[in-house]
DNA sequence: TGTATTCCCATAATTTCCCATGTTATCCCA
DNA sequence: TGGGATAACATGGGAAATTATGGGAATACA
């Protein structure tokens, strides 16, 4: 599972180093390859290893071959991805619309979410993270809310 | 499985670069080639390595033998494909027609599309990169998209 | 014999590979 | 528990290999 938040930096050719935690999870990958897209939604690209590629591959598939749906999909997800290989160090080099789409000057955040990551610029990762915090802040104080998300009690 | 989008250029002599990592996919082939045709859909070249013609061979064989459907197809996609030779460098030259069905000038786009690969004018498909980027940004919000498109829990 | 296609070589640009180095984290022992 | 040694990690840059592209010569075709 790819945890936690780490910060690296954009050389002058293009290379990110990887975190290492992250590459641990993909060690049983049959390439040493990370799977990255610009992500339609934001200004940040979504990556994973086999897995995640597979599975966006599989939903792909299980639609019909000239569903509309597909041709969108397959657009935005798999024509936008692109196989990062990573060098002897662990680095990968971004594609220059990859950089352009997230806006990352120098500091690049790799942010773990799960069965998949994000890669955002420091910069608007910071931001987006301070205005989750707000929110979520927020939220908490909604009775309703609160009975929504953790309100039984603890498990053991 | 045909990832990502590059651009290569149109030469003088109707030659184009096919993408190195599109060439990769192909190792394994027969033929070193790929198999082309106008698609009937759009202004776009469908294509793709000796697994996507076997492909539409058996899905129309699978159609009884004076079913007009087949005749269609047939004629459609059989008899439309060609089979593009590379040359030493990897390059293929387009016929005349098919040029002209996707309206390319000299910029010419390869998307990976999984299973198979379309042939864009750069311009043309620009647009409609966009469209589907836009198109997949609202299916986020709508609920029966979501739940096909990893609604169910991930599996680990 | 003119036209178009294929084969071949040259070159420029890009990408990959490799080694060097500073920095941080981990380990071990006093 | 402190501090030094060791290993792991992140980063920088040069050399080599790969890739994209242009054009000439040889070959096939009408």
């Amino acid at each position: 599972m790819f945890l936690s938040t780490a910060e690296t930096g954009l050389d002058a050719k293009n290379r990110v180093s990887v975190p290492a935690d992250f590459r641990a999870q993909l060690s049983t990958d049959p390439q040493a390859a990370i799977y990255t897209f610009p992500h339609f939604h934001g200004p940040y690209l979504e990556g994973g290893g086999q897995a995640f590629l597979d599975r966006y591959a599989r939903d792909i598939r299980r639609l019909k071959r000239f569903d509309p749906m597909r041709r969108t999909m397959e657009v935005a997800v798999l024509a936008a991805t692109k196989r990062l290989d990573f060098d002897a160090n662990g680095r990968v080099t971004l594609p220059r619309d990859f950089i352009e789409h997230a806006g990352i000057d120098k500091r690049v955040m790799f942010v773990g979410c799960g069965t998949r990551f994000e890669i955002w610029s420091a910069e608007a990762h910071e931001k987006r993270m301070g205005e989750a915090r707000d929110r979520a802040a927020s939220l908490i104080d909604d009775p309703e809310m609160a009975a929504m998300f953790g309100g039984e009690e603890d498990d053991e």
